[in-house]
DNA sequence: ATATAAATTGACCACCCGGTCATCATTGCT
DNA sequence: AGCAATGATGACCGGGTGGTCAATTTATAT
């Protein structure tokens, strides 16, 4: 009884991961109240009473795989953070871009079901987890501003919150944009050196 | 015969509005999917009968009300477009975002429409829809970019694409995140000048 | 091999959904 | 006043939902 998950975590990792990807799906396909239980079960195949043994309730189920998202996302950031942390503002905005390009394509579902919930939704915990989102965020996005102020490539009497919050704006627009592209299985490719390149000149030089 | 909604055309306004109004709240509160024809007709105080009637589905229903909200955002555009041709770009921002701001405070059931509309949702015709409104944005937000660099307040090379993009970003997602504070009644009121100031001091020079 | 404990199953429950349609109420016409 | 046509009603339908639990299979210990 230490955990909620913990009789799902004694299962077979096979069995685990049957259960994660069908949900996995499930949630990417549909957003939270129309996700059916009974898709995830067939899907994964399993008994519905072994799913509702293994997560109590939907919401539970739902915040299992949404901190496994989460989690996968920090680490993509973490990552990109790390190994740019001595490049110039507009190759770091770069990577972060091409991270962020590289998530999508590799975790498209995942990709989706983040997207869901930041953009609408009325998941279990939206509040919360968006909250942590936004914080996360302006955290990551502030040190990179703020290390570009301290390298003198920004102003430094900049608002450094307007600043995260257009960056953030930008940034995310554009992953979404691309992430739909890539769904609608659009052809034409976004060039993202043309796309990278215009954020950075933007925030450095604006449309003057 | 002439139409779908004919029959409901034809009711006494009082009725009608009952129906639009109890609707507008429904759609607003739950997204396509979840928002039930039950509560629709309890909120309406009419039978279920009666609404199938008029609106031969749900979808030609939610039909009817997003041609609505969309009516009154169009219009709202039309006016700060027309009153502002002769503004300088940061004015012209500006009164966008008064506009915007105005139309969230006077609309905000219909505000929450369009944004569970453009930002997920699983809507009928989401993706026609959709492209309207980019289209409608692209062109109007287009034409704003093109007379500031007729006027030489923009550099007259930047990308026209791009810096639409941008501009729709930032806009939007500003929006979003004042309807969500009103929402959610949030006393920290957002200091307007302020934002509107900081996104043209953006698009005019960058953050350098 | 047997007894006991644990895991798995799927039929079942109450509830809600969008949509239908026989029945009833209202209106307009002669 | 009587009749036909039109409008309004809500019980009802098939289907899907999240969740339960008695019954059965499987694993463990002796």
């Amino acid at each position: 009884m230490i955990s909620n998950t913990n009789k799902f975590e004694q299962l077979p990792e096979e069995k685990q991961s049957r259960i994660v990807n069908a949900s996995i799906s499930e949630f990417a396909e549909k957003d939270y109240e129309t996700a059916s239980m009974n898709t995830v079960v067939n899907q994964a195949g399993i008994s519905k009473g072994s799913l509702f043994n293994y997560f109590k309730t939907k919401s539970v189920l739902y915040d299992h795989i949404y901190q496994l998202a989460l989690g996968e996302v920090k680490s993509y950031l973490r990552d990109v953070r790390d190994e740019t942390i001595d490049l110039s503002f507009e190759n770091r905005l770069s990577k972060i871009v091409d991270s962020g390009v590289r998530f999508i394509t590799e975790h498209p579902r995942l990709a989706r079901i983040y997207f869901r919930l930041v953009y609408s939704g009325d998941s279990p915990n939206r509040k919360k987890i968006v909250n942590e989102l936004q914080t996360m965020s302006d955290d990551y996005l502030g040190n990179i501003i703020q290390d570009a102020v301290d390298r003198n490539e920004l102003n430094p009497n900049l608002d450094r919150a307007q600043s995260v919050f257009f960056l953030d704006a930008v940034l995310n627009r554009f992953l979404k944009e691309y992430h739909e592209a890539m769904e609608m299985g659009s052809q034409q490719q976004y060039d993202r050196k043309e796309w990278v390149s215009g954020i950075a000149t933007l925030f450095v030089k604006g449309f003057s």
